[in-house]
DNA sequence: TTGAAAGCGGTACCAC
DNA sequence: GTGGTACCGCTTTCAA
């Protein structure tokens, strides 16, 4: 049955195109025009079938690289994620990840993610993607990405270079998510309220400072429309004894309202308030971000901020037409609105605290 | 300055291995040696510097799919993740996929997450890996892998299948994350403290089913421990209506101990259940999964099961091991454990409720 | 309707 | 110490 020794677990090779063609009877070339759709009217449709047949037996699955490698361009795009940040991922970023990677096989690429490392120049870790030689990057959460890099990656024939985050960078398309506002809109909407002493928690946690820092200029810039209004930055780590200390600095500065970089430092800052017999909305106004179903599970419900992230299939398109449309100039093409939806831990919900 | 027409935003092609050497004046050949490290005794330093020079001044960057067309294998580890799935990732898992990536970069290998669409089948989403000709891939939280897959991925090439999640695949290497077990210490942990009515939280969310299964089934085998013991499924969607219509069949059924699947599911049941003014633990016991900080801020806080997830760079080091020993045979090498974490929502914390 | 052959970018053997 | 060259798997033009 087997021509070779019969020590051979797997076979050493896969089944190539040539071992298709052989086992036809065509050559590679048919083989490849029937296999790809390109048949029609060159190929009888006996011959087609032999192939078809011969593929099957055989369990033929072509080569990606070596295709990419002829055609001089891949389907591959490159997810980039700040290695350090994906355990702080949310299910939102979670979730948008995931039917973008679908929406992405619709336009026939193939999206896969990959994680920076936060110890490697933005330069190297372009060459890293460079390598794969993606048809798009496109960067997330702030992954690095300086104006070389991008020049890196367009001269290595990367199509597209897209950044959904913080901050567009030079040469790439944007998608901002803007931080900034949803400091300012939480801000805000403390200040509306009759707050004047606000606090602004800045996780202590790797990887989240180009999130935090952004939303805490613009809770200030938005505090600079209101007279006397003061904003405290608050330290917090993802522990109880951090909150504590929060909860103590909140305490002495007479901090009034706060925002709480998202809804689960929220969680954790409001269990060290009311665990020292702070009133809130009373004493100290919370407001967080995201608006996970953990915000209405708080009591008092939790007001919190939500982004709406841009449409996975929007951002999939996007891509595609950065990749197939040369004149599509990069700049910011999306920028995502930020709103609050006030609930008790505010004042603002159906019923008071 | 630039010999081509005005109309070039880019470099067309990107800078090859024979572009750097006829810029260094040398043959490809010494281009590659040098630039690969086998140039000791090969090639004099001052045509290596010239060399070097040159790559750097193009921008050369290797084309990771030529090398691995050329080579014979890959460098590429394919993390598969069902789509569907994706959204329901905690911290731990996201935090895992982070440090795992780091590590297998340690080896030389690039880690990239593929996020396999549920509306494929097994063997079409084998296909798909396969051809990308990855060193190993990596299927992880159930992401579909059949015995024919793990055929179909080995015949083209790829070195190493392996599994982490819920139930071994025959021919793959498996890292069993035991799901039964995680239901059955929960349910061990009810029981041991005197409760015998139980119910199961079960998931109403798409793609946790291959978890929630077995958690039930291991709550099941070890309430046959106990004679008169029962165990009442209670399916619960991400949704407070959801969570008031639980909490009633818990009222309903008289069950007296609760394993909510996991914490956050905790969360929301232990809400409804407290706003309906049912007393925890004195009502009704309540045992969540994943250890989450979460778990410690709510009151009374909550009873927890802990799975410990193996080391990333100790799976990172069975991958490779899997892909360059080829005597070292499939099978479980890895089995988690969980372990039960006590505290009040089940009576045992320092203070009663 | 089908096949021969060139070539994508790199590697490594072998000759000089 | 360096260069020529065959080849990895696939696509596609051109000729038969």
């Amino acid at each position: 049955m087997n021509d070779s020794p019969r020590n051979a677990p797997t076979p050493p090779t896969p089944p190539t195109s040539s071992a298709v063609a052989r086992h036809a009877g065509v050559s590679r070339a048919t083989v490849s025009y029937v296999l790809n759709g390109q048949a029609a009217g060159r190929v009888s449709a006996a011959t087609q079938a032999k192939v078809k047949q011969a593929a099957q037996d055989l369990g033929y699955v072509p080569h990606a690289a070596a295709r990419s490698l002829r055609s001089g361009s891949s389907a591959l795009v490159l997810i980039a994620v700040p290695a350090d940040k994906v355990p702080a991922f949310g299910p939102l970023f979670a979730g948008f990840v995931a039917r973008f990677q679908t929406a992405l096989e619709e336009y026939g690429y193939t999206g896969v993610l990959h994680g920076a490392r936060a110890d490697r120049s933005p330069l190297d870790t372009a060459r890293a993607w460079a390598e794969l030689r993606p048809a798009a990057v496109l960067t997330t959460f702030g992954a690095p990405l300086t104006e070389e890099s991008v020049a890196l990656l367009h001269r290595s024939g990367t199509r597209a270079v897209l950044s959904l985050g913080p901050a567009p960078t030079p040469g790439a398309h944007g998608i901002t998510i803007d931080q900034e506002e949803i400091g300012a809109v939480a801000a805000a909407h403390l200040l509306a309220t009759g707050r004047r002493a606000l606090g602004v928690v800045v996780p202590d946690e790797r990887g989240l400072d180009s999130f935090s820092g952004p939303r805490l200029a613009g809770a200030r810039a938005a505090a600079r429309a209101f007279p006397g209004a003061t904003v405290t930055p608050l330290p917090l780590a993802p522990t109880e004894e951090s909150a504590a200390r929060a909860r103590q600095a909140i305490s002495e500065g007479h901090v009034d309202g706060v925002f709480a970089y998202n809804d689960e430092y929220a969680m954790l800052l409001m269990r060290a308030l009311q665990d020292a017999g702070v009133d809130i909305p009373g004493e100290v106004a919370l407001v967080g971000a995201d608006d996970l179903l953990l915000a209405r599970l708080l009591r008092p419900r939790l007001t919190s901020v939500r982004t709406e992230l841009p449409a996975p299939h929007e951002v999939a398109a996007l891509v595609d037409r950065a990749i197939t449309d040369p004149s599509f100039a990069p700049g910011v093409s999306y920028r995502t609105k930020a709103q609050v939806e006030p609930r008790d831990s505010t004042g603002d919900g159906a019923g008071p605290a």
